[in-house]
DNA sequence: GGTATATAGTTGTCATGACAACCAATTGAG
DNA sequence: CTCAATTGGTTGTCATGACAACTATATACC
């Protein structure tokens, strides 16, 4: 199929899509004072005991410095506590504190609901679909490096 | 299908493909000194006669105050220059310099290449209903608002 | 054991993007 | 015509993300 401009582009194409719901999120998310990507951070650090920042970080897809700041915006806010690791004393254990945890149960629904309207143009099967082709593209763009 | 974390999020999801398509291309960019996201609106800027900036950025996906800085980047680089519209003097006129359009000419294959080997994992026509689902869901989200 | 290398984290700088506040010019309602 | 609302653009602030440089600790190799 011909594209005017820009439009056959991947690049382009997911990134304009990213930006409108993250954006939608942030709008939906703005009661709890929390970002779209501060609200992920935080999601992994309540899921699991014992994360280092590094394992933290590369569940959310961030960086290093990325995750260390915005894992001091959640410590913060309360949310989440650093502590030392002594099996290796590089490393910093994260835990999401009670607030912490009280909030994800409450924002879950939110993120759900958000990118359920988010997808509503689509039908589940559809849905399905791009999330497959769209995970095979990450493994595919991680190997690449 | 159950996925672990946030794998099923759509907006974990497109987030991380745009963000390592968008570093592929800016090291691919690099030797020409160029970013994506100024790529981007060059590329526009190039393609169009008497575009105004308000015009420029509603094409590459930009607000008001990132289409300024990035347009501010390209004047300084020289490849493309502002110009009063006499029609609405509160408008400007944004043109792309011969060095602008020499520029894009060559960065154009740098763009598909990139792109091309971003998506080689999936096959043309699963590529072609990405594009499909990609584009549905941006007409959604923007009258979503 | 001692040195080179790798790993965990922090900090600084820059580009992008969101938002709000602002200026100037244009349009529209009366 | 006049004043209010709209439109085009800029600037400031903050969060995110990329990169490089840096510190401190751990691991590997001799």
């Amino acid at each position: 199929m011909k594209r005017a401009g820009l439009e056959g582009s991947l690049g382009f194409a997911t990134g304009l899509v990213y930006r409108r719901m993250s954006n939608m999120l942030l709008h939906r998310l703005k009661a709890y004072d929390i970002t779209p990507e501060q609200w992920s951070v935080l999601y992994y650090a309540s899921r699991t005991e014992r994360l280092i920042q590094r394992e933290l970080g590369e569940r959310a897809g961030k960086d290093k410095p990325t995750t260390t700041r915005i894992v001091d915006h959640l410590v913060r806010k309360g949310w989440v506590a650093r502590r030392a690791d002594e099996a290796d004393r590089r490393a910093i254990l994260i835990e999401a504190t009670p607030e912490g945890r009280r909030l994800i149960e409450q924002t879950i629904p939110v993120e759900r609901q958000t990118m359920e309207e988010a997808g509503a143009c689509l039908t589940a099967e559809e849905r399905e679909t791009l999330l497959d082709l769209l995970h095979r593209l990450s493994r595919h763009l991680d190997q690449l490096n």
